[in-house]
DNA sequence: TGGAATTACCTAAAGGCTTTAGGCAAATCA
DNA sequence: TGATTTGCCTAAAGCCTTTAGGTAATTCCA
């Protein structure tokens, strides 16, 4: 029985493929194995769960999200950082549709590790190095952080579902012009 | 052998129920067989498939928001109108999370109806409704109504994942600031 | 009003996904 | 090279979906 050299990273990194493909509700233990050509049982020797499964791949998601994230606002301020900050995250949910989903994917505690917490804190913390480019205190500066997490995650989700697919402007033009809004409006913010 | 009085319609409102109380992913035809005490079998006399009910499950909820958004925007106008029409999403998600999440539920475009794109379309035009109150042209109009559209639903989905839960201030407060600031931007959109 | 037609619900069964238990063989290590 | 660990396997139980075909309750109407 030749072995195929599966491992918990190996099919977290698989599953990302195939939540890419078939999107991220779809993915199931059986198909992941199917993929491997090796029986559904053996899997569960690296991954306790389908859930566990599943917070496995947010986890390597929202790592390697925010790894983009960080590399793109390197050495850019103010609007263009914001512009930055909103691109990596739309054209990430465009280019890895399953991937993204699974960002949003929240389960029961249990599961998620301590990794997926810290990747969820570095994108915080990079939301937040944009808005020192504008002047806000507190509370305006957390209000800030959920406006413009709501605004582009709310826009990528809807125009992942369509929702923008069948009317003018395309959503690609609309994007640019909203994030300036909120650029106009971090820099007025009372 | 009792007959209960299935119905698609009673099917529908019951799984409108039903997704409040366990989440609209874990609605399936055999929970709800089991809460009208009947054979699961005895269901797809009514329904076609797991994906048609939640297809009902989901025109219900669209409906039904729509109505209330329609009722709370009636002799409204400007800032008063757009509070009124963001905190009826925000509350009709609080009130019934399973409702709401089936409302962006997008299913394969074969099992929605007719009803389902009219209820979507009475959305849009609410917007549109409360969007006169501000003086916008083409392609503004458009890019506002995506911008309003993105930030409520955004920020209604990380509210209800608990993106905000455990920091300052409370979700409720920034809420009514944060429309506040859309109610600026859009008065002064260029 | 009583028989015919319709309709509501049932049993049976096949196929898919999840998860656990227990086993053999391949890789690793002394 | 023998002992141990580990990777993948078979088997099986439980739950969900969906189809096929049957029986009984209701409705229709002559």
């Amino acid at each position: 029985m030749a072995r195929v050299g599966l491992s918990g990273a190996r099919l977290a990194q698989a599953g990302a493929e195939l939540a890419d493909e078939v999107g991220f509700e779809q993915v199931t233990v059986s198909a992941l194995a199917r993929r491997f050509g090796v029986q559904v049982a053996s899997l569960y020797s690296h991954v306790r769960s389908s859930d566990d499964l599943k917070a496995r791949i947010a986890t390597v998601a929202l790592t390697e999200l925010a790894d983009q994230v960080a590399a793109a606002l390197a050495g850019r301020a103010g609007r263009d950082a914001l512009h930055a900050l909103a691109d990596v995250y739309r054209d990430y949910a465009r280019a890895h549709p399953g991937r993204y989903a699974a960002t949003r994917h929240t389960a029961a505690a249990s599961v998620l590790g301590e990794q997926y917490v810290a990747a969820g804190r570095r994108h915080s913390e990079l939301v937040r190095a944009v808005l020192r480019g504008y002047d806000l205190g507190e509370p305006a500066q957390t209000d800030a952080v959920r406006l413009l997490g709501s605004t582009i995650h709310g826009y990528i989700t809807l125009e992942l579902a369509g929702s923008f697919a069948h009317s003018e402007p395309s959503a690609g033009d609309s994007w640019p012009r909203i994030i300036d809004a909120l650029d106009t409006l971090l820099r007025s913010w009372s």
